[in-house]
RNA sequence: GGAGCCAUCGCCAAGUUGGUAAGGCCGUAGAUUGCAAAUCUGCUAUUCACCAGUUCGAGUCUGGUUGGCUCCUCCA
């Protein structure tokens, strides 16, 4: 396996910390909103690491958080009226949902903020006690960025320059610009507030977005003496100031590195933007699954490398939705039956290809290219009993190793469907098709059409007529 | 202002020890079909934003130009 590592920027054989397993820790969501097709891509590529990785044989931890307490859910729950945890779970569930409908594992882990608490706690003491981090008058804690030689390490940021400092929030008692906060001290009675002060030697309060991860990524992994976990993930937004202030919080606290590989998505873009909540040109998931399949657009935002921005359109996503429609017909065409193995030089080609940092694409021609050949073969010999099954293997691997081609095909060709429409399409085509055989082939052509107003396009096959969804 | 990424056929997109351009969509010619649809076959970039350089040889390396995006502020 050769995995593109954000810190080197390079590719890199991966080696694992333990024969055989691998941690992934992805950062998840802050969860005050509904997903996007942002977080899908993140999902996603995610998904298909933690799967490939299983398809070559290595057992997999994946980890993946919910930020559920933070400046903006404390003013959603203002606004709103709702309690924090009725808002966060709430959206918790919905962004399960939308991932399950996108054919996402859930991770093995989900931690989230709220319930480490104790673990952010014990690291925020342990890095006051070695005096990196401090505390100010108003009781907030800050990590001391100049206490960390490595700081800087992860994304290459060298010093700041004016432009830069005017941006970062204005606090007299940071020492350093760059420092950050690990803990906010409960500053109104409004504020939601954990009392802390009895435990530790700062004021009761909220985490900062920074500690979370790090903390839940040492309580629930065990790494060596040099890191933690294997792969850290997230978007390539997170690089900096995020992931920086991760690596520089473990480091101090506990003496080794955070991960041993780094990985970035890159964005899902609208009109060659970046799709943001600031920018406002949001596709939100739900939205997006009222219109899609989630099978098709699983296969259509994995269609592009994880590391290249992604700009949505709706001809791509129907480009992909034919794609992947002759992938179902080719397993329509060897269904019903039994599958008996994976072809070999197949399921070599496909892994290679993932295995070369999630070569996607060479992942899909490769497909393309299993489907014309058999399709082909299949021209020639019909009957081939041994290649159709060989094939429904085929098929079944890939949705095992990609996550799409696993739907009953004639069911997949009805999606959105309803049993009115079904029978009256049926009742349709019996209808032709007896026009047919009466060779009146004026009436059923008329026929046709009216099956084509409902959305529906035929197809006349030696056993009978078909019929999908256009 | 600082840092980084990207630029390949009409569209999407592979191509990292430099060796002579994958795949998909679209289009087009044919096979098949009552006609279609689906399927199959053939065709479809001497060329990789532009300029210069290194090299026997560059999309792939170096420098520059132009254009686009991203991070530095919450963000996947």
């Amino acid at each position: 396996m050769q995995l593109f590592d954000s810190v080197q920027k390079t590719k890199l054989p991966f080696e694992p910390i333990y024969d055989g397993k691998v941690s992934i820790y992805v950062c998840g969501p802050t969860v005050y909103d509904d997903a996007h097709l942002g977080h899908a891509r993140a999902s996603l590529a995610f998904d298909l690491l933690s799967r490939t990785f299983k398809a070559l044989g290595f057992q997999v931890t994946m980890a993946k958080n919910f930020t559920d307490i933070d400046d903006k859910i404390i003013k959603k729950v203002e606004e709103s009226g709702k309690s924090m945890k009725e808002l966060t779970s709430f959206y918790i569930q919905r962004y399960l949902e939308e991932m399950d409908a996108l054919g996402i594992a859930r991770a093995d882990i989900e931690p989230k903020a709220t319930e480490s608490l104790t673990a952010i706690e014990q690291m925020i003491q342990i890095l006051i006690d070695k005096d990196i981090a401090y505390v100010t008058s108003t009781g907030d804690v800050y990590f001391d960025t100049s206490k960390d030689s490595a700081y800087g390490n992860i994304s290459h940021r060298v010093a700041d320059d004016k432009a830069t400092l005017s941006r970062v929030e204005h606090n007299s008692e940071k020492r350093n610009p760059k420092d950050f906060a690990l803990w906010k001290a409960c500053k109104g009675s409004d504020d939601i507030c954990f009392d802390t002060a009895s435990t530790t030697s700062f004021s009761s309060g909220r985490p900062g977005w920074h500690i979370e991860c790090s903390a839940m990524i040492e309580k629930h992994f065990k790494g060596n003496e040099q890191y933690t976990i294997d792969i850290h993930g997230g978007g390539a937004d997170l690089l900096f100031p995020h992931h920086e202030n991760e690596a520089a919080q473990s480091r101090c606290a506990t003496g080794h590195e955070l991960a041993k590989y780094w990985m970035h998505n890159g964005f899902v873009q609208i009109n060659g933007e970046k799709m943001s909540k600031s920018l406002g040109n949001s596709f939100f998931l739900k939205d997006a699954l009222k219109v899609y399949d989630g099978e098709v657009l699983r296969y259509y935002l994995n269609s592009v490398y994880y590391r290249n921005d992604f700009n949505f359109s709706e001809e791509e996503l129907q480009t992909s939705k034919k794609r992947l429609d002759k992938l179902y017909r080719l397993k329509k065409r060897v269904s019903p039956g039994k599958s008996s193995s994976v072809n070999k030089e197949f399921k070599k080609a496909l892994l290679d290809a993932m295995s070369d940092d999630l070569n996607i694409s060479i992942s899909l021609s490769l497909i393309d290219e299993m489907i014309a050949t058999t399709n082909d073969a299949l021209d020639a010999n019909p009957k081939d009993k041994a290649l159709k099954k060989e094939t429904l293997a085929n098929i079944e691997f890939i949705d095992t190793l990609l996550g799409f081609g696993g739907k009953e095909p004639f069911s997949y060709f009805q999606i959105g469907v309803d049993e009115n429409l079904k029978n009256k399409i049926e009742t349709l085509i019996s209808e032709r098709t007896k026009a047919k055989k009466e060779k009146d082939f004026a009436r059923s052509d008329t026929l046709r059409d009216e099956i084509l107003e409902l959305g529906i396009s035929i197809m006349d096959t030696a056993d009978g007529t078909l019929w999908e969804k256009a």
